[in-house]
DNA sequence: CAGCGAATAATTTGATCATATTCTAGCAAA
DNA sequence: TTTGCTAGAATATGATCAAATTATTCGCTG
């Protein structure tokens, strides 16, 4: 089988150097991590072929990965969809992050360095902006942004794993509980945990995030207890 | 297109009613999770074509199922393995399931039927004749099989989610340490937790389990220590 | 002349696509 | 309401292209 001389067509295909697949898992994974694939709604390979203008097979694997990890839902016929959160199912989420988040916290504060610090500071300071500015889609990257730079400073993978994906579950009713209630009076305890970090007071830094998920959390489990105000 | 005498001719095909890549998924885990694939292993697609006599395209998606829980690993360039865990990576196991399943222990016990506790109480009595039989795959099995119930029991399906995904992380490990070792001086406190939850003692189911996770990772990660006996 | 190393050839394996087949759901007719 | 048909989407195969590891060759140095 020669290569026949290959004369390298030029193709400049000009993909990044990641495989296709992988680039499709990304931008799906952000499509449900932020709300733009709502609470319920269907979801569809050749739809995503589209929208993505991606190949079938790309899209298919994207698509298994975001059902092993929870993020999508096989609805046992053939169809995929996104979850629907029970209350009973926003329970479970707020008990695991209030034990995850703090235990990572406390460790990333041990290890945390200056300029460690200082990335996390700038990240809050970009979040504080983009509530101000009423920029919600800002809000919710950054304030995801802002928590997983710390998981992964507690230098515990598997921990951070599990923590990250959680927020691939609640990701789409964060979106629908947010955009029902402004940007205005969102949770942020980052300014104590930024001051427990900075004086590396671990225990205090737990303290402090636990009550960041508690608020967050609770106000998206009580948006489920009131009827949904149609919308 | 009548069925007319379709071709038929891998008759024999005799799936259930399952998709293939179901199914490819299912062996595949089970390889991983009762260690037939060592740690470090890597994993091909064509290779497992052959072995599970299965088309590409339901291998591919297997994997990618796979490695979004963790119990394989992508390993940057184009290859893929079984991982080989740190004892940073087993501290971390261990403490997650200590926190995972007496929770989940203790929510079972609360919720759990006399037909449940009964059922429980034959896989314990197959689970102890598979040690007498020194039958280590028969062990691995029941044994996970004995956890996941219980996690099914209780009635939180994210939380049991987490904590069956840890299987497949240590699983590879605990079944190299468990041939080291034989089956004979195995852990089991099953009897305790059987005992507690019969008499609704949540508290004590879930110190029970908690002993039992203790013993059996303990002795796992101690294995990382003393630096592997040749082989 | 022997041993080592870099460059290149070859083989193996992964990624993607086009296509055929199978299954599901919706609709029409009895 | 039930049953059969049809349209369309999902599953699965094999072919093709691309990439990476392995093997080989050739030249160099000791």
């Amino acid at each position: 089988m020669n290569k026949v001389a290959g004369k390298l067509t030029e193709s400049a295909t000009a993909k990044g150097r990641l495989p296709a697949h992988e680039v499709i898992y990304r931008q799906l994974r952000d499509l449900v991590l932020y709300g733009d694939l709502a609470p319920g709604q269907a979801v569809t390979i050749q739809g995503l072929t589209e929208r993505l203008g991606a190949g079938m097979t790309p899209v298919r694997e994207a698509i298994r990965r975001l059902i092993a990890e929870g993020a999508l839902e096989f609805q046992g016929n053939r169809r995929v969809s996104v979850p629907l959160l029970s209350v009973d199912n926003m329970s479970e989420l707020i008990l695991a992050r209030q034990w995850l988040d703090p235990h990572l916290s406390l460790r990333a504060t041990e290890r945390a360095t200056p300029d460690d610090l200082e990335e996390l500071t700038a990240l809050d300071e970009a979040l504080d902006r983009s509530i101000s500015a009423g920029d919600l889609r800002g809000y919710l990257e950054l304030n995801y942004r802002f928590h997983k730079r710390l998981y992964e400073l507690a230098e515990a993978p598997i921990l951070a794993d599990l923590a990250d994906g959680l927020w691939l579950r609640f990701g789409p009713s964060l979106r629908v509980v947010c955009g029902r209630l402004g940007t205005q009076n969102l949770p942020d305890k980052h300014k104590d945990l930024l001051e427990a970090m900075r004086a590396k007071d671990a225990e205090g830094a737990a303290r402090a995030i636990r009550e960041d998920v508690i608020q967050g959390m609770e106000q998206v489990r009580q948006s489920f207890d009131a009827p949904a105000v149609s919308n």
